[in-house]
DNA sequence: TTGTACGCGTTATCAT
DNA sequence: ATGATAACGCGTACAA
């Protein structure tokens, strides 16, 4: 009874849109320009046809004018475009999307709003897929819980691709994304996953974790605690464990750690706290390796503002991410830079490929040695 | 030649999706429960009509079963909504969006990315959207000369409104913005705008910048100075307008003001600390009043450690937004609290709404003490 | 309450 | 290089 003519969409897309800067489109500036405050643009909406009539060519033409690589000649091209700029015509991309499968929108898949850092990543992603002609549906997840309802909205919007951004997803969460109906492709981006249906682009953390041992180690600092996020994630056991051993391979001794729930300042601020003045009390470490800067924030708090101390005086702090916060005077924190914007264009070289992309790509960030360790 | 029934539509739209959490689509989770971890679940799309042949009704017939108050009988959408569970349908939004002229996206416009507040913002209104059953587009804009590009991403994708999140809009942009085609909405949220054809969301800065004033003129201060935003937005005039006028009604002087040209930390410290050291070195201001907290940070960092002096012994600071940053002990900034989930709470409802709502709605806000000041 | 014709604006594919 | 046919998946209006 039903028909559908194509299944199992696996064509090739080598066309993609161009001239979708606005810059290209000086139709608009004109009409904006000549407004008057309280005046609307006709809403009316151009379209193909529109455009084919004013051309003389037929709705198809104008399509392929709009395309890179279109088989179209170079004046008729030419003449559609002045026609589409006398019009003000601008393709509607949730027609195309319909038509073509794909819809040029990328999911961004965030969690871990307590994380300043994520505002930075939000910014290079949403700005270089914008760049690129692509979209952003921002799918926040309030919760673990909250995974499925936004692989829902994600596939339900038919997104070409969901980057997960957050910082506790766990197998689960990626397989519910797996299994999410449209969901092309999977990234996860600035953390690794053992997944074999992801792509992972990731800072080489492992690199990062061997320097910063090496640093810590030839400061002279003896007695560290390890200060990590939500146990239980895959995501979370590579920065400590790489820490551990190496801290084990320089020292000989095994190195003490603890679980933040969150990574969240406050959080991590009481639970360094509670660690510091209880278990910890009596063998006072004298530097703090945190997973990330949030909790090395937190840690930072905790140590001067909880139990009154100094840093690095007394305890030094190390992060990770060098997010714009951690360069402030206030906390001076000495961190690991991770290179996001090549990782974000690391993003979109995968997003753009066809075929399988290798995965696990790992980018060397560098340290960034301030006054807090 | 081209023919189009519905021009200009402006009827009301009554359905709206329902069942879009995915604790409604207990299919999702039991496929993935059954799956390995190297297996992708089919992803043969489930239409509505393979739905409908499944549940012996019309295409059309499943999609009333998924609309609220649309004329189906109890009975007929059990039995589709069980047919939809066992194949795995989900509705398209996308076609949906196409069909309908409603595409359930809103657009979040976004240029403040170096002020953390942004962040609480987002996480806000994504969570709220997404709980409404809307998508939220986030569209970043680099700088002013980026608000084109920005609006027409939102056009070319037909959201159904655009909510303008920056700080310095000014009267251009919200022009581009409803000159742009498709965008049938525009709101300017946390901000006031004197443009007729938007709708804003704010809080109360007026009554917020009084009762600032009558705080710090109660506390002694007498030599305030005004930290604002870039200058050239009417946005900004509001703030430091009515602190101009409110400290001259109540001490007869006249308060000196300077101009930060973004709302960015690193950027507020050096102006703060030029005026400091500069024009204002041999009448140093007891209370610096910040249009915001990211400049109130930068202000504290600039007196602490450019200038040497503490806070608030020296001098003191007020900010205004309460962004989690200004709770750190380290600032433990003096600020306004804005009410921003109720705040997105009433932008929902502006969404909801298909006649014209009444324009530029207040919320009331709250003065948090804490320590700057 | 249910079914049908038509349209939404574009693209893939094939024929010319 | 261009035009034509047939989707893409669903909603609206109206008839039954």
């Amino acid at each position: 009874m039903r028909k559908r003519a194509r299944k199992n969409c696996t064509r090739v897309h080598k066309t993609n849109y161009w001239l979708l800067r606005a810059g290209f489109y000086p139709w608009l500036s004109a009409k904006i320009g000549a407004m008057n405050d309280d005046q609307t643009i006709d809403p009316g909406v151009v379209i193909a046809d529109d455009v084919a009539e004013a051309a003389g060519v037929s709705r198809w033409t104008v399509g392929r004018a709009f395309r890179k690589d279109a088989p179209i000649s170079a004046k008729t091209r030419k003449r559609v475009l002045a026609a589409a700029a006398q019009l003000g015509y601008v393709p509607d991309l949730a027609a195309a999307g319909l038509a073509s499968d794909r819809s040029g929108l990328i999911a961004l898949l965030v969690n871990d709003f307590a994380n300043p850092h994520t505002l930075v990543v939000l910014e290079r992603l949403s700005l270089i897929l914008q760049n690129e002609g692509w979209g952003s549906l921002l799918v926040p997840m309030r919760d673990e819980s909250g995974a499925p309802d936004a692989l829902l909205t994600a596939s339900q919007r038919r997104v070409d691709a969901a980057v997960l951004n957050g910082t506790w997803f766990d197998d689960q969460i990626i397989k519910t994304a797996l299994g999410a109906r449209r969901v092309k492709k999977l990234i996860v981006f600035a953390r690794t996953s053992e997944n074999p249906n992801t792509i992972s682009i990731s800072c080489d953390d492992v690199g990062a974790l061997r320097d910063i041992v090496a640093f810590a180690f030839e400061k002279g600092y003896r007695r560290p605690l390890f200060v990590a996020g939500p146990d239980s994630h895959s995501a979370t056991v590579r920065r400590k464990d790489t820490f551990l051993q190496e801290w084990h391979r320089r020292s000989g001794a095994h190195a003490p750690f603890i679980h933040v729930e969150q990574y969240n300042i406050g959080l991590a601020h009481a639970r360094v706290l509670a660690a510091l003045t209880g278990p910890y009390q009596d063998r006072r470490p004298d530097i703090l390796i945190c997973e990330n800067d949030a909790l090395a924030i937190g840690a930072i708090d905790a140590i001067r503002y909880g139990l009154g101390l100094s840093v690095p005086g007394d305890i030094g702090v190390i992060g990770y991410d060098d997010m714009p916060l951690a360069a402030l005077p206030c906390y001076n924190l000495t961190t690991w830079h991770q290179p996001i914007t090549d990782m974000a264009n690391a993003l979109v070289e995968v997003l753009r490929q066809t075929s399988e992309p290798s995965r696990d790509q790992l980018f060397p960030g560098r340290f960034i040695q301030r006054g807090s360790a």
